[in-house]
DNA sequence: GCGGACTGCTTACCT
DNA sequence: ACAGGTAAGCAGTCCGCG
C-alpha cells in the first residue's frame, strides 16, 4: 500500500489509466479501469449503431429548476459521442472522456489516495474540522449552509500537502539545413541528447573525431552509433514518473517517436497522436505549454517576458539565459553543442524548480481546483480548467449539465463603447492630469468575483424562471436574479473568492514559517487565475456555458458601486482624482473618510473596499490608463505608458528610463532647475549623436497577431516580415527599424545605418517623453520663463 | 496630383 | 482562443483645390 498523488487520467484503450505518483517509491502507480463512454438525450438512441443502452432516468434541470426525464445512453466507442452530437441534440457529449471517469467515480486530481491495489484505492481525508469561518463573509449568501460547506471542501482539498515530484528534463539537437527538420518524418540525425534532474546531469553527443571536451557540469557521453544512443536515452526518459521538455509535443517528441522508426528501434516510449506525440506511461509535461498560457504568464508570472520562446522566458524567470555561439549550431565545437544542449535542459527544469518548486506547486493546486489531468492543466486553457470545475460540480450533484441553447433566450440590455464588442464594460475615470501628492489609491477586492457572490449570478440564476424574483433588478438592464437558490457559479467563485480575500490571505499575513509563508502564497495566487477569469469566461462565445446576460450583469453592477462610491466620496468633500473599473485615487483623504467609504461599500454593497497603495506623489498624465507614481516605499509605479511598453526601441527605453530617475528625484520646486538640465542635456546628446545609435538599439519588436492573410490593412511588422526569406506567421514577433524610403520599414536584419528615418524617431522620442514631462509643464514651463513645451526645440 | 482631415485597423496596454 | 476600455501609430479614403 503507497500513499500517492493522483497525478492524471487518460483514455488508454477503451479504458481509462489512472497515474498515481508515490513519493516513497519516486514512481507512478498505474491503475486500469474500465469505464462506458456516455450522454443524456430526450431522445430514443436504443437502435442507434454503437450504442450499448438506453435507459429512462431522472435528473435534475437547474436551469429549469426542477427535476426531468431523460435517457442515458453508452455507447461502446467514445468517438461515437461527438459524432452523435453534430447532428442531434445530446447533453454532456463535450466531457472529456477520461474526465468523465474522474467525475463519476469522485476522483480528484491532487488529492492523496492509498493505493492498495488496482481494486483498492481509498482517498485519505485529511479533516479541516479546526477550518474556521468566522473571517468569512457570508452576507448576502442566499443558502449559507451549502456556501459554508462548499468552504470546507475547497479548504479540504487546498490544504492537502505538495509533494516533490522527482522528474527529469530533456531535449534534443539535429542536424539541420536551411530550416528545422519536419518532426513528422525525422529526415535528420539527432546530434544529442541531453538530460537534467535532480540526480542527472548527462549529455549524449555523436562522436565527431573531434577533441573531447570536458567539464564538470556534466557527464558527457560520446557515441559512434546514434541508434544506440537513442536506446539508451529511451531507458533513461523511461524510468522518470515525470519528463519535462520545452514545446516537445511539436517537435523533441514526434521527431525521437518518428527517428526511432526511421533507425529501426522496435522500443519506442513514445505514442503518436496527430502530429503530438506522447509517453506510453510517464506523464510529460511541456514547459513551454505552461508559460504560453495566458492566464499563467500575466497573474502567476505577472508578465514578465513577453516572447514565450526558452530564452526570453529563462531570462525573465531565472536571469539566466541559454548559452551563446558563433555561426551555425552544427558547425560548432561538438564540446559547445553538449554544453548548449545541456544548458536547455537545466532550464527548462529550473523554470519548474524555482521558489521551491514554485511551478509545479501551482500546477497541482490548478489540478486540485479544476480536477483536471496534470498533462491537461499544462496545456488547455483558463476556459477548460474552469468548465471542467463546474462540470464536476454539476456531476456530482446529480444535475444535467446545461448547454447554452438552454439558457432563456434573453436580448443584452447594453451596448459596447468599442465597435464589435457584446456588451458594455468598466468605467475608466477621466484622470485629473498634473502632479498630486499623497494619494490613496483604494480598490474593491476582486470586484468581479464579489458582485457574482452578493448578487447570486450565475447562468442558471440570472434571469430565472420565477416570477417572485423578478424584482431583484440587476442595475442598467432588464435582468433579475434568482432569491431562491443558490448559482453554482456564485456558489463556486463566490467561496474561492472568500477564501482568497479573507482566509488564505490572512493566513499568509500571520504566516510564521518561510514554509507556510510559500505555502499560502502559492495558494492566494493559485485561486487568482481562477477568480480573473472567472468572468470573462462566460462572455466568451466558445464557452459551453456562453449567456451574456451574465457577464453583463456582472459589469454593470461593477459600474453601478463605482459610480456610486465616487458620488458618496465625492459628497464627503474627497478629490477624486482617477479611477478603473474597481479602483479609486483619492487626493490627500482624511483617514475617518476613508474609513466612513470603507463602511459605505460594506454595509452597501457587502464587498471589501481596501487602500491599495499611497503615492508620495503621482503624476497624471491626462490620459486614461497612463501614469506613474512614487509610492511610500520610494518605489516608482509605471502604468501604460509608452516609454515602458514591449515594442518601443531599447534606445528609447533606456532614455525614458534615465529621465523617469531624474524626475523621481525631484524633492523640492528648486530641484526642478537642475533636473531640467540634466534632462535637456540627456536629450540634446541623443539628437547630436543619433547616428552612432547601434541599429538594434532603433529596432522596434512587433508580433504578428493574426494569421497573415486575414488581415485588412497590413501592419508595419507584417511588410517589414515579408521582406525576409520564408513565409511570415501568426505569433511570430518581427524586429524592424523605421526607413525614410519605401515602405518605410525594414527588418533589422537587412538594415542599414543610411535607411533610418530619422524624423521619425525624433518624433517617437518626443511623445514619449511628452507624457513625462507634460503633467509637470507648469513647473518646468515657469522654470523656463516660458508657457507650454510642446516641442522639444522649445524644451532645450 | 497633393495634402490635411478623417475613419478604421492594429498592437500593446489597464482593470 | 476569458472580457471590455484606452492610447497611439499607421493605412487608406475622402475632399477640396480654378
Amino acid at each position: 500500500m503507497y500513499k500517492s498523488i493522483l497525478l492524471s487520467s487518460m483514455y488508454i484503450n477503451r479504458g481509462i489509466l489512472l497515474k498515481f505518483y508515490s513519493p516513497e517509491l519516486g514512481k507512478l502507480i498505474l491503475v486500469h479501469r474500465q469505464h462506458k463512454a456516455h450522454f443524456y438525450s430526450d431522445e430514443d438512441f436504443a437502435e442507434y449503431q454503437g450504442v450499448e443502452s438506453c435507459q429512462p432516468i431522472e435528473m435534475f434541470d437547474c436551469v429549469k429548476d426542477k427535476k426531468r426525464l431523460t435517457n442515458l445512453i453508452t455507447v461502446n466507442n467514445p468517438v461515437l459521442l461527438t459524432e452523435i452530437a453534430e447532428s442531434h441534440k445530446i447533453y454532456e457529449s463535450d466531457v472529456k472522456y477520461n474526465q468523465s471517469y474522474l467525475y463519476d467515480n469522485n476522483f480528484i486530481v491532487g488529492n492523496w489516495y492509498y493505493v492498495y491495489d488496482s481494486k483498492k484505492i481509498v482517498p485519505i481525508e485529511s479533516r479541516n474540522d479546526s477550518f474556521d469561518l468566522s473571517s468569512i463573509d457570508l452576507d448576502s449568501v442566499v443558502d449559507v449552509s451549502n456556501f459554508e460547506q462548499q468552504l470546507k471542501t475547497w479548504a479540504n482539498v487546498l490544504d492537502q500537502e505538495l509533494p516533490e515530484i522527482k522528474r527529469l528534463a530533456f531535449d534534443i539537437e539535429v542536424e539541420t539545413s536551411d530550416k528545422l527538420p519536419d518532426p513528422l518524418n525525422a529526415p535528420n540525425r539527432v546530434t544529442a541528447i541531453s538530460f537534467h534532474s535532480n540526480d542527472l546531469k548527462k549529455v549524449f553527443v555523436l562522436d565527431r573525431g573531434e577533441t573531447k571536451a570536458y567539464t564538470d557540469q556534466f557527464d558527457t557521453v560520446y557515441y559512434e552509433s546514434e541508434k544506440k544512443m537513442l536506446e539508451d536515452a529511451f531507458k533513461i526518459i523511461e524510468s522518470y514518473p515525470v519528463v519535462l521538455t520545452y514545446n516537445g509535443d511539436m517537435f523533441d517528441m514526434p521527431y525521437l517517436y518518428n527517428r526511432a522508426l526511421n533507425l529501426g528501434i522496435t522500443h519506442n516510449p513514445f505514442r503518436m497522436m496527430k502530429t503530438k506525440a506522447t509517453l506510453n506511461y510517464g506523464i510529460h509535461i511541456d514547459v513551454y505549454g505552461i508559460f504560453s498560457n495566458r492566464s499563467l504568464k500575466i497573474y502567476a508570472f505577472n508578465g514578465k517576458y513577453v516572447e514565450e520562446g526558452l530564452n526570453s522566458v529563462a531570462k525573465a524567470m531565472l536571469g539566466e539565459e541559454k548559452t551563446k555561439y558563433e555561426g551555425n549550431l552544427n558547425s560548432i565545437p561538438v564540446g559547445l553543442l553538449a554544453e548548449y544542449c545541456y544548458n536547455d535542459s537545466r532550464l527548462t527544469y529550473n523554470l519548474t524548480s524555482f521558489n521551491n518548486n514554485l511551478v509545479m506547486n501551482l500546477l497541482l493546486l490548478m489540478c486540485r481546483i479544476g480536477n483536471m489531468s496534470i498533462d491537461d492543466i499544462s496545456r488547455l486553457s483558463i476556459s477548460n480548467w474552469i468548465k471542467s470545475m463546474l462540470y464536476f460540480y454539476h456531476i456530482q450533484n446529480g444535475q444535467l449539465i446545461p448547454i447554452s441553447s438552454d439558457f432563456p433566450k434573453v436580448e443584452t440590455s447594453t451596448t459596447a463603447l468599442i465597435k464589435d464588442k457584446k456588451y458594455q464594460g468598466a468605467v475608466v475615470l477621466d484622470q485629473e492630469k498634473g502632479i498630486h501628492f499623497n494619494v490613496v489609491v483604494m480598490d474593491f477586492a476582486s470586484l468581479y468575483p464579489s458582485i457574482i457572490k452578493t448578487r447570486n449570478i450565475s447562468y442558471e440564476t440570472i434571469c430565472c424562471p420565477h416570477e417572485e424574483c423578478k424584482s431583484n433588478k440587476i442595475p442598467y438592464t432588464n435582468h433579475w436574479s434568482c432569491t431562491k437558490k443558490i448559482g453554482i457559479v456564485s456558489l463556486l467563485i463566490g467561496s474561492l473568492k472568500e477564501l482568497r480575500v479573507n482566509h488564505y490571505k490572512k493566513l499568509l499575513k500571520s504566516a510564521k514559517t518561510e514554509e507556510e509563508k510559500e505555502k499560502y502564497d502559492m495558494i492566494t495566487q493559485a485561486l487568482k487565475v481562477f477568480l480573473n477569469a472567472s468572468y470573462g469566461v462566460i462572455g466568451f462565445e466558445s464557452f459551453p456555458l456562453y449567456f451574456l446576460p451574465v457577464a453583463e450583469s456582472i459589469t454593470a453592477v461593477g459600474r453601478d458601486i463605482i459610480l456610486e462610491t465616487v458620488k458618496t466620496a465625492k459628497n464627503m468633500d474627497l478629490k477624486i482624482l482617477a479611477g478603473d473599473t474597481d479602483s479609486i485615487f483619492i487626493h490627500n483623504p482624511d483617514k475617518d473618510k476613508i474609513q466612513s467609504l470603507i463602511e459605505y461599500a460594506r454595509n452597501i454593497y457587502a464587498i471589501d473596499l481596501e487602500v491599495d497603495k499611497t503615492y508620495r506623489y503621482l503624476v497624471l498624465s491626462g490620459r486614461k490608463k497612463n501614469y506613474f507614481g512614487v509610492k511610500e516605499n520610494g518605489k516608482l509605479d509605471i502604468k501604460g505608458l509608452s516609454g515602458k511598453k514591449s515594442n518601443t526601441p531599447p534606445y528609447l527605453k533606456k532614455l525614458f528610463n534615465e529621465i523617469l530617475d531624474e524626475l523621481v528625484k525631484i524633492n523640492v520646486v528648486e530641484d526642478f532647475v537642475e533636473t531640467k538640465q540634466t534632462i535637456s542635456s540627456k536629450i540634446k546628446y541623443v539628437y547630436d549623436h543619433f547616428e552612432e545609435i547601434p541599429l538594434e538599439q532603433l529596432a522596434l519588436n512587433v508580433m504578428i497577431n493574426k494569421e497573415p492573410k486575414e488581415y485588412k490593412t497590413k501592419p508595419q511588422c507584417l511588410i517589414a516580415a515579408e521582406q525576409l526569406p520564408g513565409k511570415p506567421e501568426k505569433g511570430q514577433f518581427v524586429q524592424y527599424v523605421k526607413t525614410w524610403n519605401e515602405p518605410h520599414v525594414k527588418p533589422l536584419q537587412l538594415a542599414l545605418s543610411k535607411d533610418i528615418d530619422k524624423t521619425k524617431y525624433i518624433e517617437g522620442f518626443e511623445t514619449v517623453l511628452e507624457q513625462v514631462v507634460e503633467p509637470m509643464e507648469i513647473d518646468i514651463g515657469f522654470l523656463l520663463g516660458r508657457g507650454k513645451i510642446t516641442t522639444m526645440d522649445n524644451f532645450w
